[in-house]
DNA sequence: CGTAAACGGTGATGTCGGTCAGCCTAATCT
DNA sequence: AGATTAGGCTGACCGACATCACCGTTTACG
């Protein structure tokens, strides 16, 4: 379905600690090399989800603790009626399924937006292994902390800014935030695997008016979206139109 | 101005950690008696804000670290134009002020709704603290995974509810927020420092639209606002405005 | 190969919440 | 005591975004 898709599925095999390509950006950022067998014992293997599937849903009993390898996913929450928030746009790197509480029941959902794969840790004596390694607790302690940035980013967007506002402001930051991994050879577009009712559950708006403003922002020449990829045309006038703050660029 | 303004303001002690009444609700929480002395000497004394005042502002650099003894405090982000948008509101135990990059500039701002009086720890090494205790390490990990859940329940609040949802979740929320910090005698009211504008900039309304809906509230009998306090006079159907997850409970 | 989803796209119409404008009261200042 | 300000409150009007309804294209699948 999704480019990356074929190459996933299928493969069984666990990454290794050592050639674990994000570990960079990921929670093992400050394992020494010499001391990568730590977590690499206390990994439980690798698991491969396929686009559209749930990693975990709200309310379920947490189990284990995940690193995304490869692929996107986001997480969300829904209310009763069916009404859904896409709370973030999960990349490569990034750890899911922590909350305060190891033992409650999960307050959110993962799905996978693309084929997926994913390093598992297990919930069990991972705090334990925190202790045990406190550079580990800290960086833990700052990719949280990165994400409630990045929340009330998201926060003070939909409270506040017009719908073009946020539409800009979202896909700039996006695109940002996939160009600072490395995700891509550098150059004016990306990956763009979401669709624009996913854009519309990220910024609460419908994906009628996405759509719309989509439109308007192509018209004025600003970016294009085709063949699942984004393209900024004119970064300078797009920032202009989100109201798009410099500073939040140097935080991954 | 506010009941609690009055014993703080002037008052220069510190106050001593084995004294500290928050200290089941703060970071300290893990800290045993006999190692208070450790915390104690970390401890750069209290600093004491009068309402209105801010703690920290958006763009400066990060100096020191606080948790709240006393008062009730707001984090906010303001847009070039002025827009408002509340993130949090901090009650005494919150611990304020700590970012994923120690060393950058602050992303949000921090004002007093109420007098309050706060705990001071320096910025420097504070990292090596925890690296030193790696359970405080783990506490400061859970308090920042709560404010991110917070954040996304804020979050879908914002992007997804009716106005009306949105007031009636955020009271209700509030209303047992502060009551599980046992911050006042068991009752069906709280103290309520916030303004109507407060309100709308925490939820994405205009304090004019919040005035109306909270009128609809009060005139159906749910809640009443008076002398700066709010009641609850009926939680069933005020939930049921919200559409409020009993879930979201546990979490303090 | 034919059919059904999924997704993008678009017009007509409706409404929730914003804007503007102004009043009232209580608290604070001089 | 009079003036000023902050906050609550309300009506008239308006517009940004939602809703509804529908079309076209592409992809997936029996």
């Amino acid at each position: 379905m999704h480019n990356s898709s074929a190459p996933l599925i299928g493969k069984k095999y666990t990454v290794r600690c050592s050639a674990c390509r994000v570990r960079g950006w990921g929670l093992c950022e400050p394992i020494h090399d010499d001391e990568l067998d730590v977590v690499e014992r206390f990994k439980a293997g690798d698991k491969v989800l396929e686009a559209g599937q749930d990693l975990f849903r709200e309310g379920e009993p947490s189990r284990e603790l995940y690193t995304v390898l490869e692929g996107w996913m986001f997480l969300y929450k829904l209310l009763e009626d069916g009404r859904r928030q896409i709370a973030k746009i999960v990349l490569p790197g990034d750890f899911v399924g922590f909350q305060p509480d190891l033992e409650a029941l999960l307050d959110h959902s993962a799905q996978a937006l693309t084929d997926v794969r994913l390093c598992v840790f297990p919930r069990d004596n991972f705090l334990e292994l925190n202790r045990a390694h406190p550079e580990l607790a800290i960086r833990l302690t700052c990719l949280v902390a990165h994400d409630v940035e990045m929340s009330r980013d998201r926060l003070t967007s939909v409270g506040r800014r017009s719908a073009r506002e946020r539409v800009a402001h979202f896909l700039l930051g996006l695109f940002y935030r996939v160009r600072l991994r490395h995700q891509e050879p550098r150059g004016a577009s990306i990956p763009m695997p979401l669709t624009q009712e996913h854009i519309g559950d990220a910024l609460g708006l419908t994906s009628v008016h996405v759509n719309r403003t989509l439109r308007n922002l192509r018209d004025e020449g600003l970016i294009e979206i085709a063949n699942r990829r984004l393209h900024i045309l004119d970064p300078d006038r797009l920032a202009d139109a989100a109201g798009f703050d410099e500073d939040s660029l140097g935080r991954t």
